[in-house]
DNA sequence: AGTGATCGTCAGTAATACTGACGATCAGGC
DNA sequence: GCCTGATCGTCAGTATTACTGACGATCACT
């Protein structure tokens, strides 16, 4: 989906530039993720799970922003290429423990590493200074909102 | 959908980031829009069309990222409300020339407002300057990349 | 005139996420 | 110890959305 030149009216909108700017990381993402076997949100399920702390699939759901029916799938599929786990919490047994396997850990790691040079690839035209500014200023207003 | 507080590992990825905040963004305009009767995207074209310029349905689709298919009900729907008219075009008969009616632009003017105050509520945690670098960025980035 | 391409349209289809329900399990009141 | 209400993962069905392939009408070029 390239979209075309567009005049200032529509591209002073930020909504329009987010998206735009989305699009083009998305695609450089799937360009380079796909050698790797795994899609940009498997990739967040990945990266969810690499910490010290026990995660459910509700959990990682809410913290992914899918809902918890959408995550039955994708850790449906994460499981078939046989990189997370599924167990059984043993202080709840109706929750589900996601565990990171080994193979899952690798894919992680080259799964980050396209990530990062997709990345890059996007921030070609910025210098390390203003990429810094770009990430700051999007990380305070991901924060800010959406968490009354 | 509310995402809740992650880790660092996930937040410092670019692509969570603007997703995010682009979800914040379209929720704050759906919220705002709602009176007006037109949706982000129906904003879209309205302000496609607001120019000195002759617009087909397919330039349209083009310069909003969307198939043709697709533009087609988008203009269905306009059509509907009375904010666009579709007339044939007369140097070339399969084209038809899109233009905002009155309450065309009428709604365009309203809708406009409405999505100022969207950016507005997103923007509250920055000063002028931080948005302003924000935008400036952003920009950089979607002209860059997507245009050969 | 004739060939190939383009525009808008539509029907069918694929992908994706949500709604509502279910069994299994937990927490708290009594 | 039960009973009630709530939660977790799961699944079937459904809504939403966009795309594929085709069509008639029209154009450009020979």
């Amino acid at each position: 989906m390239a979209i075309e030149r567009i005049g200032p009216r529509l591209s002073a909108r930020l909504t329009y530039l987010l998206k735009r700017v989305l699009v083009d990381l998305e695609d450089l993402h799937a360009e380079h993720l796909a050698p790797v076997g795994v899609s940009g949100r498997e990739l967040g399920v990945l990266l969810l799970l690499d910490g010290p702390d026990a995660t459910s699939q509700q959990q990682a759901a809410g913290r992914l922003g899918v809902d918890r029916t959408t995550m039955v799938g994708l850790v449906d599929g994460l499981e078939a290429k046989g990189l997370v786990a599924r167990r059984a919490d043993a202080e709840d047994r109706r929750r589900n423990v996601l565990a990171l396997t080994d193979a899952g850990y690798e894919a992680l790691a080259r799964a980050l590493r396209a990530s990062d040079e997709a990345e890059r690839q996007l921030l070609t035209e910025l210098d390390d200074d203003e990429s810094a500014q770009l990430r700051t200023l999007l990380a305070r207003l991901a924060w800010n909102r959406s968490e009354p």
